[in-house]
DNA sequence: GCCTGTTGCGTTACAATGTAACAAATTATA
DNA sequence: TATAATTTGTTACATTGTAACGCAACAGGC
């Protein structure tokens, strides 16, 4: 089972989801000699634990449930370590930030992301990258990196619209 | 010459550019029959003058100084029509706005944003977005609007950082 | 012209998001 | 264990964006 062909499927084992990110973040940060503190494995912890993007400012109040400080500049910095490690994505349009299913490999990601219920996933975006990266480079522009994010009706809340 | 063929060229006639979109703004918002207020044009106009998309608070001190109010609200509600028009688009890597080149007909954009000068050009993305519906389509998510922003080195600037 | 409903604007106050700077604590490594 | 580097705590503030309400300007019908 594909991560994409779970997308906007609220029956999985989410659960299972969440431990095998942290698992794999585990694994990640050791093979790249970075440290997964337990504030870090927290926040990435609670953004898997959401399947809305969460801002920054709504993971305050679940550090400072687990006993930690809980000023913002804890959460921009374990958000910071998350993204350099590729572990979550930030989502430029609603500001807010989502666990990545695939940080074991740079990739160019696409979110699908409902305004109804306001989840969002991730599908690929290579295809259409290399179709803008030729468009670029024809212009003399050097691609470093993208924002590619889609705003749309999910299954689930497209059917409820239709009603 | 087509809009993009002008894209990061900083020898073009830009005051050419300016009165071409205010012209062509007043004209659209005639036929839609939308009023095109002092305030709204001289945000139009704001933006156009610069090269770099301009954030929300950047527009204030020109707003006081052409001697209107120059409180948050005045300037949100002016890009807010701006942009319900089509005539600005808002790039949300950078909270910033940045004027629409052709904003007589819908179009999938991309911008192409320098992370040395920060100028950005818009260029087309249909092709890449044909790509993303048809992922998008599968999964049964009914599109919206998109955000595709690319980040990088403007020929200019990927020079200068090459020297 | 003049009324009237609608739209736009002025104003205040505040909410939400994000950072700079420095001190204290913790960890890795010699 | 000493030392340097990294991480976290803390304070204070910068930036970005909105809600709410009253007044002013405008369009359209009479």
């Amino acid at each position: 089972m594909s991560a994409n062909s779970i997308a906007f499927h609220s029956d999985h084992d989410h659960q299972h989801c969440i431990e095998q990110a942290l698992s794999s973040a585990r694994q990640i940060c050791s093979e790249r000699k970075q440290r997964l503190t337990p504030i870090r494995e927290l926040v990435l912890k609670l953004i898997w634990q959401s399947h809305k993007p969460l801002g920054a400012y709504e993971l305050l109040p679940a550090l400072a449930e687990a006993g930690f400080n809980s000023a913002p500049p804890t959460v921009y910095r374990a958000l910071e370590f998350l993204q350099s490690q590729g572990l979550v994505h930030r989502i430029a349009s609603l500001n807010a930030f989502i666990g990545c299913p695939s940080p074991d490999h740079s990739h160019d990601g696409c979110f699908l992301i409902c305004t109804g219920c306001g989840t969002a996933n991730e599908i690929e975006a290579a295809s259409a990258m290399r179709d803008l990266q030729r468009q670029a480079e024809a212009l003399g522009f050097k691609t470093q990196h993208q924002t590619i994010e889609i705003a749309g009706l999910c299954p689930n809340c497209r059917e409820s619209a239709a009603e």
